[in-house]
DNA sequence: CGAAGTATTGAGACGTCTCAAAATTAGTGG
DNA sequence: CCACTAATTTTGAGACGTCTCAATACTTCG
């Protein structure tokens, strides 16, 4: 499930306060820890519980049969994901790094959702959330290009990801890549291109501590 | 808005049914034709109504500054489209053909979802329906070949578009194209190519008119 | 320090795009 | 209903962007 909380931080904020309060009270909750690596659940699956990142980060997606990889969505501290109105789950998440979540009851929620109207339109505004996200990513995946692609990758993580000026990615190339409908190479040199225009600075011994030099030469490359 | 109500048939029609029914009653509705090529509400706009199409058909599309163009879906007759969650439009939606729809106003769906249950629920699994084509669509467009894409194209109009065996597509070239991530000639070549494989044909004196004559090699080719 | 995993860079291949022309179909007015 | 024009579709040939394959470099972890 596509899940990009920040993106419409007035109301969502509601929404996520209001499955924190149905958790605290009526529904059963616990936490659950996920290595590096781990399938959370699986494309077809039955959704049982949905899921609240507190720590770590997730990606979903869908396979092909010949391992054709396409992320939807990279689920970050505070997302919520899992949320599917059928009885299955449409992709596959998988922890990106260790990662602990929060889960419910997903028949819990259900039911709530049928007497509360309130908890219903909650569940309305975050399933928006994230079917505003995959619009905006149909356009990206169906006629941006690879440098395009990239800004509008960093830009995302940057707004969603942190306050502080270092972005520390917790995805691989090839992640990023699978997300943006890349290769990994591709990927790569587009951040080295933007590496040697000054717009991104790599940081510390690590290529995934990203520091955005030129936010305004980005967004340019962004639309 | 992205709208396949054939995709979810059972529920689906059921939200159908219940919009229908607040329409007769409480909500004021009226219809309304569009000429080919005629926008009916622009990216951005107030989203005042609530739209299903009649007759004809619709797409609705994002465009760059540089005017590429994605085509989020294509509404066909029965289709309801146009229903945001925010006060702006996401989409542009523009009339295909010669168009008839019916609208409603946008502020009393929303003022009955507030009080009533079932509404509310309705319009989520119509949002649902919307994002679970736009999940399937990232994959098509991130990770699908030309040929992958038109089979993926054409089996689906097939589904929504007739029970009949011939399959008159509204749209052009360049829509399609505009919908896969294509160019008009590449949708062209890949139609010529399943065309010479015998997997379809085109009928009477238009390329419009398609007849699948090998669904089972097309679904081959789709995934 | 060594080994495994990950990222970068290079060079050539390939699929789709671009540009252009020809063919077909649709639209218009007589 | 035909003739003419405009629009759309098909087809071709070459260009271009991204992918593939391969080698090197870097980072992490034991």
């Amino acid at each position: 499930m596509l899940v990009n909380i920040n993106a419409v931080s007035a109301k969502r904020q509601n929404a996520l306060g209001e499955l924190g309060e149905l958790s605290r009270s009526r529904i059963f909750l616990s936490e659950f820890k996920y290595n590096r690596g781990a399938e959370i659940y699986g494309e077809t699956e039955t959704a049982d519980y949905i899921y609240q990142v507190l720590e770590g980060a997730v990606r979903s997606y869908k396979l092909l049969f010949d391992g054709r990889r396409q992320i939807g969505a990279f689920h970050l501290v505070g997302d919520i994901f899992g949320l599917e109105n059928g009885a299955a789950h449409r992709f596959t998440a998988e922890a990106i790094v260790d990662t602990t979540v929060r889960l419910m009851k997903r028949r819990s929620l259900e039911h709530v959702a049928e007497t509360d109207v309130v908890v219903a339109l909650d569940l309305l505004i975050m399933t928006t959330g994230n079917l505003q996200h995959a619009e905006d990513h149909m356009l990206l995946l169906g006629r941006k290009t690879s440098l395009e692609r990239v800004a509008a990758f960093l830009l995302e993580m940057d707004r969603r990801l942190t306050a502080k000026s270092v972005m520390a990615l917790p995805m691989s190339r090839r992640d990023i890549a699978d997300y943006l409908g890349l290769t990994l190479e591709t990927v790569s040199r587009a951040l080295s291109y933007l590496h040697a225009k000054g717009i991104l600075g790599f940081l510390g011994p690590t290529q995934r501590q990203i520091v955005l030099l030129d936010r305004l030469r980005l967004a340019e490359l962004d639309l």
